[in-house]
RNA sequence: GGAGGCGUGGCUGAGUGGCUGAAAGCAGCAACCUGCUAAGUUGUUAGGGGAGAAAUCCUCUCGAAGGUUCGAAUCCUUCCGCCUCCGCCA
């Protein structure tokens, strides 16, 4: 959630960051509104308290049950006041930072550099699903009858290029100091929306356990980050860096009809996650430093591959700076998101409550969360870039010690 | 799933209706002292919110949310978490 002192202190900016994520900035005048109103009645009822412990102390009954009545009313009416402050604050994304795009959609996004060489081929090259199929790799239509549309089997050597993806991520990462952990994939509701991700869950993009209010989680993000809920971190700890493994699930519910074959956008994937907590003073060096660590890893599968810097409009709800990595897919000719990298800033931390102490004045952490490998894509950009003219593919270099095959 | 116990400040731990936002100890910080020295003395140390230029004042918070009461850490209800025993189980 935003920063209430900020939004009093300098609502022209945040209104125009509002603006630019594509979100209405009269939220911002109806929450000042009523803010001000909401601060009155706090003073006002705060008053009435003083009184009334005073009357208490006193052994004044009598009269502290008159005053008692007005408490009552008192402290209805601010809840209600309460409530819909929190629905308006509930409603306003991160700003994002002032060094990002402007811009209304994807179409605004700026390409800031293109790395590697995109294959050759001598051939026409296959779509991965195409190969997957005829490898025995993925099976979508058993999926389907077993659990519907959007779900699939990863089958045999797909299965070990997966671990072997995990494997090769965990240990590059786990040599750089990140942590290592398994998050439960569900959370609690509080939980999700400290973690700013309400929409995730109003948009029903999150699947439901109703018998149990928990939400199956879309990233390892969203149990990682909360891990230190409550929590306060010297800064001499910090950046605390976690790599995070997780099954990912999402219901997809606004994408009908959009990438509806093949395992790039299905209900359930696995993916190794980079979430740091960092000293607000530092998270932008620290942002760069993950997308540094997913280049160098999509470099050492030599996989062609291009750095975008995400515009406000397209942009996560809770991110301030965002970079996406698309991956060349030969199949497809075209780019596809495969990993994203995210700095929230202190949008999640006030949220779930994670804070700091060190010299400076700024109390919340920040986090930051990047994709090290989302598997199913891959799985996907590796069959295609390195497939062979006879509908096989070669496994990349770094991965063989991990697959101990080098051809699928 | 059944039975019981517990949940207090950075930590340990008192506290069962009224100056208790909370004893004491530890740890931390500051000052002083200085040779019983990996010591002593004194002071200080929770968070949120509101008012105020500030000093400061008010308010809320003892797992969470409600309730009883003039007044609750203390009583009641529900929920969450932890521990022990039984059952089940990868």
């Amino acid at each position: 959630m935003l920063d209430i002192e900020l939004i009093r202190q300098e609502p022209e900016k945040i209104k125009k960051g509002l603006q630019s994520k594509n979100v209405d900035s009269k939220l911002v005048d109806d929450f000042l509104d009523l803010d001000n109103q909401w601060r009155d009645l706090t003073k006002e009822s705060d008053d009435a308290r003083a009184q009334l412990n005073v009357l208490s102390q006193d052994r004044k009954i009598e009269e502290a049950k008159k005053v008692k009545e007005n408490i009552k009313e008192l402290e209805a009416k601010l809840k209600d006041f309460d409530d819909h402050r929190n629905s308006l604050i509930k409603q306003m994304p991160n700003t994002p930072d002032s060094d990002w795009p402007i811009g209304k959609d994807e179409d605004d996004n700026v390409v800031m550099k293109e790395v590697g060489e995109k294959p050759k081929f001598d051939f026409e090259p296959k779509n991965y699903l195409a190969l997957a199929e005829n490898l025995n790799l993925i099976n979508i239509e058993r999926a389907g009858k077993v659990s519907g549309s959007r779900f699939g089997y990863l089958l045999n050597e797909a299965v070990l290029l997966e671990f072997a993806l995990v494997n090769f991520a965990m240990e590059m990462l786990v040599a750089k100091g990140f942590s290592p952990v398994i998050p439960p994939v569900m959370a609690r509701p509080e939980v999700m929306i400290g973690m700013g991700k309400g929409r995730f869950i109003d948009d029903k993009d999150a699947f439901h356990l109703p018998e149990d209010d928990l939400y199956l989680v879309g990233s390892s993000e969203h149990t990682i980050g909360p891990m230190h809920m409550n929590d306060v971190f010297d800064d001499k700890d910090l950046p605390k860096r976690y790599v995070g493994f997780s099954t990912c699930f999402r219901r997809e519910a606004g994408s009908y009809g959009k990438d509806t074959k093949g395992i790039l956008r299905v209900h359930q994937f696995d993916k190794v996650e980079m979430f740091s907590f960092a000293d607000p003073k530092k998270s932008k060096e620290e942002h760069e430093f993950l997308l540094g660590v997913q280049e160098e890893m999509m470099q050492a599968l030599k996989l062609p591959y291009r750095v975008v810097q995400i515009s406000t409009g397209d942009m996560g709800w809770g991110d301030a700076a965002q970079y996406d990595i698309e991956t060349w897919l030969p199949g497809e000719n075209q780019y596809r998101e495969t990993q994203s990298c995210s700095n929230t800033t202190d949008f999640q931390s006030r949220g779930v409550n994670v804070k700091y102490k060190g010299p400076g004045d700024n109390k919340y952490v920040h986090m930051l969360n990047a994709t090290a490998f989302a598997i199913g894509r891959m799985i996907i950009a590796i069959l295609e870039n390195y497939q062979t003219k006879d509908g096989h593919v070669v496994v990349p270099e770094a991965l063989q010690k991990y697959t101990h095959f080098k051809e699928i």
